[in-house]
RNA sequence: GGUCUGUUCGUCUAUCGGUUAGGACGCAAGAUUUUCAUUCUUGAAAGAGGGGUUCGACUCCCCUACGGACUACCA
């Protein structure tokens, strides 16, 4: 069997958008997982829309992703160039071919006739008005360099089927098909035939695309028809929604790769969650390195319909990768979100304690808001309903707390817990109760990253002292 | 409008004619816990609707409804 080749050929307009990201996975694992080869071909055939510096996000992205391409513009290959910009010669060569055969023809009709040519409904289609043009007419427009593009000559009649690996058959009447524009009037190709010679020139076997692109698959196969081209295989994907209605798309600025790393997601968690939106592995397992991936993705897991994309899951994955990597990651990875601490916290006692307790590193200011935000807090909080403890409880209790840490030798947590719950027995309270006076007496907060004690051992004996005295003095104001 | 295409718990999905329709996230309740969090247990929660085919349909066929994509000198 000859070799499997597929691509990923984004075109450089801006981020990486997830939905795009996970072509590109799926690409990949299929390549990967088949002993094939994976290529990336940049398409900016699209002069208005390109967006600079564009191609590197898209060899970025692929670099953190663990996407490794084998072929591609800045890693070179025996089918470059792989921008296409580069490659102009090579489609005019083509669409010159297919002229001779009559699949494609020149076109000199202006805007405001194609303007004519749209329906009741705001559709236009064209009219092969240029096809009758005579070879005379046609080379006097060329040598009055009269603008002009290239278009596809589709059948009139008859009736294109293909068969598309996750849809199966297609079938569409060569009728509702149109005479597209190959080449444009400024002399670049479209995407329409762009990606037909390429992906016949690279030699892809499986085009993995967005199933935006499975109306046009037949035009795609007419060309290859024509120039005698074998036809590839093809899958199309599903889409990836934002919400029932509506696909992830770019305008949503939540929606790209970059985004998600700076909302403290991992990369290898991302993966793992986009590879199971839109295919399964067809049993219960759910998480997978990208080498496990490569060895079990496999066509038949695809899905056809659409997935909406779910935050609260993903934060879930990337708990669980949180949870499992070392100690040592997880504090070189969560520095960036301590800033603003005051000196004397202890770090490796903070990454201890968030390390089990966050999903995303975004979460960590907010998990430590305690250490820099407490006074004014609302001191009702001391009044939990569930755990029955009251304001006179708190009255009673916390000038002992407040003179067993000012006495107390040993600051540990170790230390302060044996101390606190000795009052237990003193005043006829469970420890629950004590412990929640204690914890919302000094971080004003009704969860934290820490139990009481904790609290205490972060903090240090004078900001804690400190914070006790003002809690007891907001209490016996309340009173 | 036309063409293509999709439809199982709120969400991601399993089931490839015979199951009490399974799992996961999220949600709720309870239990455990050295206080926060974890963990554990339990629960609520689905085959769009209607016709066929069949001994039997979530699964196959048709129709309807409702989504989505395409219908550009964008990809």
């Amino acid at each position: 069997m000859e070799k499997i080749r597929t691509r990923f050929a984004p075109s450089p307009t801006g981020l990486m958008h997830i939905g795009n990201l996970r072509t590109a996975l799926y690409a990949y694992l299929f390549a990967k997982g088949n002993d094939g080869e994976f290529i990336l071909r940049i398409e900016d055939t699209d002069r208005e829309r390109i967006v600079e510096n564009a191609s590197k996000t898209v060899y970025d992205t692929l670099d953190i992703a663990g996407l490794q391409y084998d072929e591609g513009p800045n890693v070179g290959g025996p089918f470059g160039p792989y921008i296409q910009s580069q490659r102009r010669e090579i489609y005019a060569k083509y669409a010159r071919i297919l002229i001779e055969s009559g699949d494609a023809y020149y076109c000199f009709c202006t805007k405001e006739r194609l303007e004519t040519l749209t329906d009741k409904s705001g559709n236009r289609r064209y009219d092969k008005h240029c096809l009758n043009l005579t070879k005379r007419e046609i080379e006097e427009n060329l040598a009055a360099n009269i603008p002009h593009v290239i278009r596809q000559n589709v059948p009139t009649d008859g009736v294109s089927t293909f068969n598309d690996l996750v849809f199966g058959d297609i079938t569409v009447e060569n009728r509702e098909l149109h005479d597209n524009i190959l080449i444009k009037s400024d002399g670049y190709p479209t995407y329409n035939f762009a990606n037909v010679i390429d992906d016949h020139l690279m030699r892809i076997s499986h085009v993995i695309r967005g199933m935006e692109y499975l109306n046009s698959t037949h035009n795609y196969n007419l060309l290859y028809r024509a120039l005698n081209w074998e036809i590839p295989y093809y899958l199309h994907l599903p889409h990836i929604l934002k919400d029932k209605h509506h696909k992830l798309s770019k305008r949503y600025g939540d929606a790209n790769f970059e985004d998600f790393l700076k909302k403290g997601f991992l990369p290898e968690a991302i993966i793992n969650y986009i590879a199971l939106l839109g295919w399964s592995p067809k049993n219960d397992r759910e998480k997978f390195t990208l080498t496990e991936l490569i060895d079990v993705f496999d066509i038949d897991g695809i899905a056809k319909s659409a997935a909406i994309f779910d935050e609260a899951k993903l934060r879930w994955l990337n708990g669980q990768y949180i949870q499992e990597m070392s100690t040592e990651k997880f504090g070189k990875l969560a520095e960036v979100y301590y800033g603003g601490l005051p000196d004397g916290i202890d770090r490796d006692l903070l990454n201890r304690l968030l390390q089990p307790r966050i999903s995303v590193f975004s979460d960590i200011p907010e998990k430590i808001s305690f250490v820099t935000t407490f006074y004014g807090y609302d001191v009702s909080l001391l009044q939990n309903t569930k755990l029955r403890t009251t304001y006179e409880m708190v009255r009673a209790i916390l000038p002992e707390v407040i003179k067993l840490s000012t006495d107390i030798g040993e600051w540990s947590n170790e230390a302060l817990f044996e101390a606190y719950n000795s009052l237990t027995k003193v005043f006829d309270v469970n420890r629950k109760q004590l412990l929640w006076i204690v914890r919302i007496a000094l971080t004003g907060q009704i969860s934290t990253p820490c139990g009481a004690t904790e609290a205490c051992v972060i903090l240090g004996r004078t900001e804690s002292v400190g914070r006790l005295k003002y809690s007891l003095q907001r209490c016996l104001d309340n009173s």
